[in-house]
DNA sequence: CGACACCCTATTGTATACAAATTCCCGCGG
DNA sequence: CCGCGGGAATTTGTATACAATAGGGTGTCG
């Protein structure tokens, strides 16, 4: 997709993610293409790629609305991606280079620094934990995950999420990290794969503790 | 997508599978229009999802061409879907209704059926078998995981591997899907998730050993 | 008062025209 | 002969116009 496309995307998600665009409420092509400034062609396209995220749901009739997930849709999320991005971590395993590497152990060093601030600087955890991800989705050199994982849509669970963190769960979520970080150095598979299911699994149930109504 | 898209994306995908268009040849929008009789906004929108299904892949500048499977790529697309048509499995256990499991059974005769004739009737035992995994697909009500597996074309794959298949590998397989059934049936989602994965592994592995190539 | 049919409107689907970008080829000069 | 512009041609991106279709509202009839 090239700039407007790109950017009516970027634009809709950001309606969605912010709230702007509550759950459930209607899509319409036009209104949207007005908002982000470009026809309706753009717009269009931006649309079908946030269906196939599941941002988006369509009707029988073709009309468009905002996702809206309950629990069950959260935790059945959970446990993909949890299932896939393990997957993604044994195969980063054997295949990540030492340079990769490296930027994993920035990236949780800069991890570490944003919760060790007072108070603890959620917004940087969320883009460095993201990157960190990224990194290990990335080495697993498999564009099928790749994109997989990018449609498991996770913004607006880990924003919710965090939110609510308390600092003793952020400093988990580092030391899982550097546990993953270890496990890839010494290039054992089955290691990265228990520690990101388990890592996953946990943030998991943080949520579902933290967020109980859904 | 409607009438003109959906004829789009199938003919388009049929050109790949069918071989007319082979791997690494160019796709041009307005060619392509030509060929299904549509204009290139319908043949924007199939080649769009069928990127999105890495039925072709997408150049630094936007020129499209049909994409090119190498043996490892193979192996991980059935890794994958050992992995997440399992996970089907073990949901649609706990979930599959009555009727579903009279379909699967009706299905499996059928392809029981096709496989009992002499020559065995290899096009019936593909769209049933087709048939039998889309079935515990839906019945694992996750439009999350349909979407997913749907992304892990398996048509060409099949394709190449079935016809290559002898009567011993067609029966084994309609004598797991049989064992699928009984798990179901018991609500066994563990043991539904085993059977699935071996079942799948099996297919990848009867597949290697017959195209070695890749 | 309720149900049904019809029309009108809102929204999406498709085609086409035009703009931007990229590639390819040809001619030129070293 | 090779490399290097430069421009034409091909191809994709975007906008807009028009067609088709679904939904809602209203009026009428039972």
């Amino acid at each position: 997709m090239s700039k407007a496309s790109e950017r009516a995307y970027a634009e809709i998600r950001g309606l969605i993610l912010t709230g702007d665009a509550p759950p459930g409420s209607p899509l319409t092509e036009e209104a949207l293409a007005d908002i982000c400034g470009v026809s309706r062609t753009p717009v269009r396209e931006a649309l079908r790629r946030l269906e196939a995220e599941l941002y988006v749901v369509r009707t029988g009739s073709q009309r468009l609305f905002v996702a809206d997930w309950n629990s069950d849709d959260l935790a059945e999320m959970f446990t993909l991606r949890a299932m896939l991005e393990a997957h993604a971590a044994a195969r980063a395993a054997s295949r990540i280079t030492a340079a990769a590497l490296d930027d994993l152990r920035a990236c949780n060093a800069r991890i570490a620094a944003a919760i060790a601030a007072t108070p603890a600087d959620v917004a940087t955890f969320l883009v460095e934990n993201r990157r960190f991800h990224e990194i290990i989705i990335s080495a697993a050199a498999s564009p099928r995950l790749a994109t997989m994982l990018a449609a498991l849509v996770e913004q607006p669970v880990v924003r919710r999420t965090a939110a609510r963190y308390g600092q003793a769960e952020l400093s988990r979520s580092a030391h899982e990290h550097a546990e993953l970080i270890q496990a890839m150095a010494a290039r054992d598979s089955a290691w990265a794969q228990a520690v990101m299911t388990s890592h996953i699994r946990r943030a998991f149930h943080a949520f579902s503790a933290a967020a109980p109504e859904g």
